[in-house]
DNA sequence: CTGAAAGCGCTTACAG
DNA sequence: CTGAAAGCGCTTACAG
């Protein structure tokens, strides 16, 4: 496919009967060239739709332009918006962003690293697959070029993270519930200890400490993939318990959704009887009812700083970087913990 | 950053004693190079960790292995589940995607374009941005390298298209309604007459010509966005009205689920007073409550058959290709228009 | 079976 | 201010 109608420096050189090197400064503005000389080789490559072949610049100056990035499952809301922050900011920086799905799979994770590097990107934005142990490829990646965490991360890679503030925001939903009076609130959790899972516990931990509430292990449940289906059966299961919660802590807001679909079904008022509270309001959040009282994750906010230490790390061809960039939450009141009075 | 780490062909070369020709030979499997050499070859490159370095090659051999994919807005469930199919197809295949937002915005559509021109993509993939008017440059895109329309798509580029079955799947589940004994049933559409949305209203046109009823033009309603908040709106409306509708079907699931929101706040008995239908079959028709009836649109499915027919005119360098596949979808019957007796 | 050489399209020291 | 030339890492006719 070498195509012949391609128009290249030689042709414009050609065309305008000077040389290849001067056509090259001429169209990047370089300050050695004549404004008159650099006019009418702009003017005669807007004439020709000239095209500059990205790959051959790239492959000289070893400079991509593109960023890959790697996250665990392209359609969980949360997921959707950080991409959309990252695509934005980079491409107000001239990238493109390359994406992939490790469908939470380490495997697939380290092969695309691989790819990744085959490529030559400039940098690599990776939020983490749930299963992730072995971090070799990831260590050698970031010896290769600069590598940041976003969302899902490791204290186990020194690099850049970026990462909301889950023990404050857990912090802040929990002590929301002891507020309007619940005393025993349960916390449903990820059974593996997961970087947020783990935060959060610790964020409703210290609530409960700050409040002077006891802490009962029979309150403390987790499972495998907090989804709304198992929010029905840990929602079920609590709701059976001879001494009930007044207030039910969810990681995700798919969780929470799943214990409200339990508590509706037995007919039990929320948040009178119960309330609950979830994680991320996600789109779900305001159409179950009664709507959910979560923590807002400002996804697009997250991609577009997570873009920005990126880029720093690039262009001042930054070695190593280890620190954590929390970024903030908001505690976002619902039906399902707290009827206002006024409307 | 000329890395002085990196193994090159040439390093390999010299480490092995043998010339860079025999060593690119040997690691791409050519006949003509002995068993003995590959095996050599191929022990040395994996010992060193060699990378092949892909922009080289895509300069090379004009082949970049990339896909270009733009699409109007990445937040969308349907349109994560899109690109989830395409990305899965693509890396089955050896293609990474560059994925792109046009944010519904043309202009941002055409420089997107540009740019994927620009890096010299294998091929495009280009859902349409909803205003979009103008189309010269997806033409003059067409004209260097392929390109499928995927979903929002037009008759005014000649090029492979890939849709859903969307006048049918609208004839079904309009029939549907009409099975279950409805007889005034209202559609909001879009104002602007898009491709998807045309065919939605063509196909409840033929269902209620075909089962002999009325065209009420006072049931026809049309917004902007079609999104939840004018599904409350518009459902307000039709509630207000003299001679009410028994069904409304929506062209969305979001404006269905406003509608339902409206009938619920108004305690208008779903399905039995009005029955509703959405289209898509996002994650939240399962969360509203009554769960909604709509279309499946197998939004994975669609990415990978794009893929496929990209691909084979990637592969057979095919020019011109105009013919439009129809993706079947599934009419999923819930709560929302019919209560089952079983159960 | 293997190697020397050209060339993909660009940038950039070096020379003038 | 401009040009000739080298070179980024690879593939592939061409020659042997």
């Amino acid at each position: 496919m070498p195509n012949k109608n391609v128009v290249t420096l030689k042709k414009l050189a050609k065309e305008l009967g000077i040389s290849i090197s001067t056509v090259s400064r001429a169209l990047s503005n370089h300050p050695d060239i004549s404004s008159e000389t650099k006019a009418r080789v702009k003017e005669t490559a807007k004439r020709l739709h000239y095209i500059p072949n990205l790959f051959a610049k790239g492959f000289r100056t070893h400079k991509t332009f593109i960023i890959g990035l790697i996250v665990p499952d392209i359609s969980h809301y949360f997921t959707s918006t950080l991409i959309k922050g990252i695509m934005q900011e980079a491409e107000l920086n001239g990238y493109k962003v390359i994406v992939s799905e490790s469908r939470n799979n380490e495997l697939k994770q380290t092969e695309m690293l691989q790819t990744m590097n085959q490529f030559g990107v400039d940098g690599v934005l990776l939020s983490l697959a749930r299963t992730t142990k072995n971090f070799d490829e990831i260590i050698n990646t970031l010896q290769l070029r600069p590598l940041v965490l976003v969302d899902k991360v490791s204290t186990k890679v020194p690099c850049t993270q970026i990462v909301i503030d889950d023990e404050d925001a857990a912090f802040r939903i929990v002590e929301h519930l002891i507020q309007t009076g619940k005393k025993r609130i349960a916390i449903i959790k990820e059974t593996e200890k997961s970087f947020n899972s783990e935060m959060r516990y610790l964020g409703y931990i210290r609530a409960l400490k700050t409040y002077k509430i006891e802490i009962d292990k029979s309150l403390i449940l987790s499972s495998e993939d907090i989804s709304m289906e198992q929010g029905k059966r840990l929602g079920t299961l609590l709701i059976s318990m001879k001494n009930r919660p007044d207030g039910i802590f969810c990681i995700t807001d798919s969780a929470a959704i799943g214990v409200i679909k339990a508590l509706n079904h037995n007919k039990i008022p929320i948040p009178n009887e119960i309330a609950v509270a979830g994680f991320s309001n996600n789109k779900a959040s305001v159409i179950i009812q009664p709507k959910l009282t979560t923590i807002d994750q400002p996804g697009k906010k997250i991609g577009e700083v997570a873009v920005k230490y990126l880029l720093e790390e690039i262009n001042n061809d930054i070695k190593v970087s280890n620190k954590t960039i929390e970024i903030k939450t908001n505690l976002i009141v619902r039906d399902s913990t707290f009827k206002s009075n006024y409307t």
